[in-house]
DNA sequence: CGTCAATGCAACTATGGGGTTGCAGTAAGC
DNA sequence: GCTTACTGCAACCCCATAGTTGCATTGACG
């Protein structure tokens, strides 16, 4: 269940890809477009997008020569989800524990 | 704004880091205790802790000889707030788009 | 006080990955 | 068809960091 969960974390914690995200979220672009307005080359920039694309956060669309792409904001709504959820369930431990000692 | 996140996402991309924090979410525990139970050493998961107590996902309790961290899912469910802000943004944005393209 | 078990600090290794440059392939447009 | 611009692939560099071992330190407890 985590592993994927991890990778995707992995894909986010890198100051460069939340450049390319951001970029992104104002509109799509191309690996071409994005290495014009970021201080990395053209190179660097696809292969962020292929970490961001096997992990589902982005989606490449072909038009004419060129391959935009499009940022997934369904996947981040996603794993937010499923963080929530761990966090809670640590939360209710601690909140339990608390109880306890209290002698409730 | 997002340079904490960042961090945090960064931290949070680790397997091993995983591993220590899903243990922790059974219950409080050491450095060396961790290390009975994972694959790796003491010192190890000694900079592990450090990093997750950096960016807030782990407290450090002291219990007479030996420290204890605790897991801090408030934070978990923080990032995850905002990671959904991001995520609902985009696709607001995306839906924007099918909308003028749709001439509506 | 002496022993034992835990933490803390430091030096070292090495693998992964972010970044680069260079070149080949490929599709638009004149 | 020729040129131009964008993508794709490959080799290479280098630094951050996950991991190790070794030793010093500190606090519990008999």
């Amino acid at each position: 269940m985590t592993d994927t969960l991890v990778t995707v974390f992995a894909a986010l914690g890198d100051e460069t890809r939340w450049s390319i995200l951001t970029a992104l979220g104002e509109g799509d672009a191309s690996a071409s477009a994005l290495a014009g307005r970021l201080p990395v080359s053209r190179q660097a920039i696809a292969k962020h997008l292929a970490v961001l694309h096997e992990v589902g956060l982005v989606e490449p669309v072909r038009a004419g020569r060129e391959v935009r792409y499009r940022v997934v904001g369904a996947e981040l709504a996603a794993v937010a989800r499923r963080l929530e959820v761990v966090g809670v369930a640590w939360d209710r431990r601690l909140a339990a524990i608390k109880e306890i000692a209290e002698g409730l």
